[in-house]
DNA sequence: TAAATCGGTGCCATAATTTGGCACCGATTG
DNA sequence: CAATCGGTGCCAAATTATGGCACCGATTTA
């Protein structure tokens, strides 16, 4: 019996019986007392609510769960949950954040095989950095709902993107750039993007950024984006 | 890197490219050929669509196969999105929320009826406050994943939760106490609860909550809390 | 009150599995 | 022909999983 198979089992048993002993559960699996609940602690971190009782007549309990979920979500909107996630992970707290990237992988594999690959290209541009201690955060502004499907469409079509861009001493400017990629610095968020013009990358901060539209047209093409050693790609990390 | 997270790698990175090499795909995960060969057949044994070719220009490719169209989420996981929305949310940014929050009330909507009231009871007890700005977060721990399921339990059933709880000093106690609210003053997320002993409420920083566990027993009664002006219900957050 | 049941944890030696090289095969391409 | 590229067998080393044990606290039963 293998581990992910008696993960399994036990799973079903439960689901089965409605109560099980761990006792019950070893001799079941064909493993020891002691493995059934160490498996029992893992599927706990799984996100398993398993109910336990002491004593006499006591025993494991799973929580009658997973409830199916018909929900047709666009990739617009599970990307903004997965940057939600993201954020609060980046936010060093990670608090409660595997289980909710639980749920998303589950989302993520109800999603159709092209929105799955139209996903995947806007994660590779998510990318999380340190938080720094101390940060001041009294003057940041909110962050322009719009900018989402905006980014989202020139991060998919590779098709430039044009806004207002309101610097630190408060002057706006129209910028034309090639969005690379997304920065989240606790608690600053940034969009980093090659500006042809200017030859170079540019960092702009998102609460600064305001009536972005895609400029339809030529591609452009996909940059390395040259982070600093604490900032991360999403999808490498730590969790 | 594990083996069971490495597989899941490997689809994800053959969705993303079309077509990997066998080298190509053991660099990204960092492992060997020889290992990356092996993971390739247990997918295969997984049922995993994986073609193959030989020769120059040759490569692995996944079969775009078998899409689910229903996912299967537990109360907790969607919970555990909805925190990282209204985490996010709470930091002042309010990036893209409202986009999230679409996707959860899809999901919300396809929930069952005694789901949705346990998913509104937990909200019911999740509250949102001003970020301090220059807040000193150099010395923030992480938060153990395990305590999710125990409030949750704790919040929908009114049972006693008791921890390990290290105070500013270092001092661990154990408390025995009644979950009243989750409040997220970012960075700093808080259990706020009523302490039956002392007769008044306690707010216990989660970070420094360890080995919690639900007191089987008597239910206790919900509470008004008293907050102060600039924490408001999750609920009720201007989105 | 005592005994039995039951979940849970820490520890450690041992068993099992995983891993990375290595050599080598067959197919394909230029 | 050489260079790629998937695939297999084998083996020693590294990593994990496992079982057993002692022991705790809670709960039920006699």
């Amino acid at each position: 019996m293998n581990i992910r198979s008696r993960h399994d089992a036990i799973v079903r048993i439960l689901r089965r019986n409605g109560t099980s002993t761990v006792n019950d559960l070893a001799e079941e699996v064909g493993a020891s007392r002691r493995t059934v609940l160490r498996d029992i602690g893992a599927l706990r971190d799984q996100g398993f609510v398993i109910h336990s009782e002491s004593g006499r007549g006591g025993g494991l309990q799973l929580e009658p769960e997973s409830v199916q979920t018909t929900a047709r979500l666009s990739v617009t909107e599970v990307f903004a949950l997965l940057i939600s996630v993201a954020a609060v992970r980046a936010a060093r707290s990670l608090p409660f954040s595997d289980l909710a990237d639980a749920g998303l992988a589950k989302i993520e594999r109800t999603l159709a095989a092209d929105k799955v690959r139209d996903l995947r290209r806007l994660l590779d541009c998510l990318y999380v950095g340190q938080v720094s201690p101390k940060q001041d955060i009294s003057n940041i502004g909110s962050i322009d709902s719009g900018l989402l499907p905006a980014f989202e469409t020139s991060f998919l079509q590779r098709l430039h993107l044009r806004f207002r861009y309101r610097d630190a001493k408060g002057v706006e400017t129209i910028r034309k750039i090639e969005p690379q990629a997304m920065l989240i610095l606790p608690p600053l968020w940034y969009l980093v993007a090659w500006d042809a013009a200017r030859e170079g990358f540019r960092h702009f901060r998102m609460d600064r950024i305001s009536k972005p539209e895609i400029v339809e047209g030529t591609q452009f093409r996909r940059r390395h984006v040259p982070f600093e050693d604490d900032v991360c790609p999403f999808n490498e990390m730590p969790r």
